[in-house]
DNA sequence: CGCGAGCTTGACGTTGTTCAACTAGAGTGG
DNA sequence: CCACTCTAGTTGAACAACGTCAAGCTCGCG
């Protein structure tokens, strides 16, 4: 983990909300203290049960979303890339973290003091309502997951999982960052199954597994068996 | 269902958020047309996959709220009581309502609509903050519930039931307005689990059922089952 | 060269869903 | 007032699905 203070939002090339924000109402940028921190892969970016501090947004790199069940089994519930917040689902209200955020590749953010976010949208709406929106869409993807995760069998989660990272990669043919573990946690079934599940879904030629680089062959025919769970 | 267009917030006996948004700022109350809404038990408030089209608030009785999952299985999230938003989750950017509303008792609801809540949010930031202090709480839930569902058995599950019920009715003994059905979905596990668990609690001298009374004799082991899982 | 992390496979046992059959009570109409 | 039907609740038995355990493998790195 490596701080930077000395951040001139002016020069920065990501021209995030709160940037805007600040200058479309011509806000004072004094008051706004940005720190952009780097951290490893496997570091937590926010931990389960912390305090909510800053409002956190993706630059670089990419991260899971996890919630930490009993005996060390996560469930992860998706996967971060730039530029997106991380605090998201605890800005209001809540001042503990009721979810974890770790790193998958080495990662840069943007920290911003929560006072000053909180600050920022009472001054202006159109601030507040696009949080209000990404939130929303947070939240109608998690509606989708719990049917999934309860209700799906493990062919069916795994299928759902890769037509996500599928979509993610925006790409048949990739490389993921994650282990069997990852894997399983995003699926919400053991590692074991997961492997097991890839080697099936290669001798039906649905996919291609290669180490960490899959490629999905059969598209509609994985549509099926996410459908039919 | 019955509908009552001619309402006078002044004579309103629930001053609620837009009321009250409305009479601190002076604001414009002919712009409002509420509409109070009767509804019978197991109707739909409000139907997932249906249009957003207006806030509902929760005056009397009370409510699911589940998600529609496969092979008309659902999973309860939680149960509303007045006075509560229940548009809630999908207000920002969610055309479409991700989950189900249905009544347990009659029920009594005020609808507004949706374009002039926006309307004001964008004119009062406290408004806004409120539903989305709101809306943190929903999520934080939402996210304990996940962990449940997926990785408590069915005992841990039906005990954490049971003790969100008392907390709900504020008593260990306490008339559930639920089926065995309903009692299911909330745990997520299956009717006869349900009903097989409850006779083992019952045998257990953990809880005394007798038809939809339930008291809590145990409260400490309960929550011993919940927690081991 | 050896160690450890990640990956793989098989066997096993638990868990929970499903099916089926049965009971009890509430509501309905002849 | 009695059959009827329908819904809710109950119980047992069978089966399938998954997680877990254990063992072995591979590859990269010190």
């Amino acid at each position: 983990m490596k701080f930077d203070k000395n951040i001139d939002c002016s020069k920065c090339e990501f021209k995030c909300d709160v940037y805007r924000s600040i200058s479309d109402k011509h806000f004072d940028f004094n008051l706004l203290k940005p720190v952009y921190v780097q951290y490893k892969k496997h570091e937590y970016i926010c931990k389960q049960g912390s305090l909510v501090t800053h409002a956190i947004y993706l630059l670089r790199g990419s991260a899971k979303l996890y919630i930490e069940g009993l005996n060390n089994r996560n469930i992860s519930l998706y996967i971060l890339t730039p530029q997106s917040y991380i605090g998201l689902l605890s800005f209001f209200e809540t001042p503990l973290y009721s979810y974890s955020v770790k790193v998958l590749e080495d990662t840069q953010v943007c920290m911003i003091d929560l006072n000053f976010v909180k600050d920022l949208y009472i001054k202006n709406h159109e601030f507040l309502l696009n949080l209000n929106k990404a939130f929303g869409k947070s939240v109608s993807s998690i509606m989708g997951k719990i049917i999934t995760l309860n209700q799906k069998n493990i062919r069916g989660r795994l299928a759902d999982t890769l037509l996500y990272l599928s979509s993610l990669y925006n790409s048949d043919n990739f490389e993921m960052l994650l282990t069997r573990k990852d894997l399983g946690e995003l699926s919400a079934i053991s590692e074991e199954n997961a492997v097991r599940l890839l080697a099936e879904f290669k001798r039906e030629n649905i996919i291609c597994v290669t180490g960490k680089q899959i490629s999905i062959i059969d598209k509609n025919l994985l549509k099926k068996i996410s459908d039919l769970g």
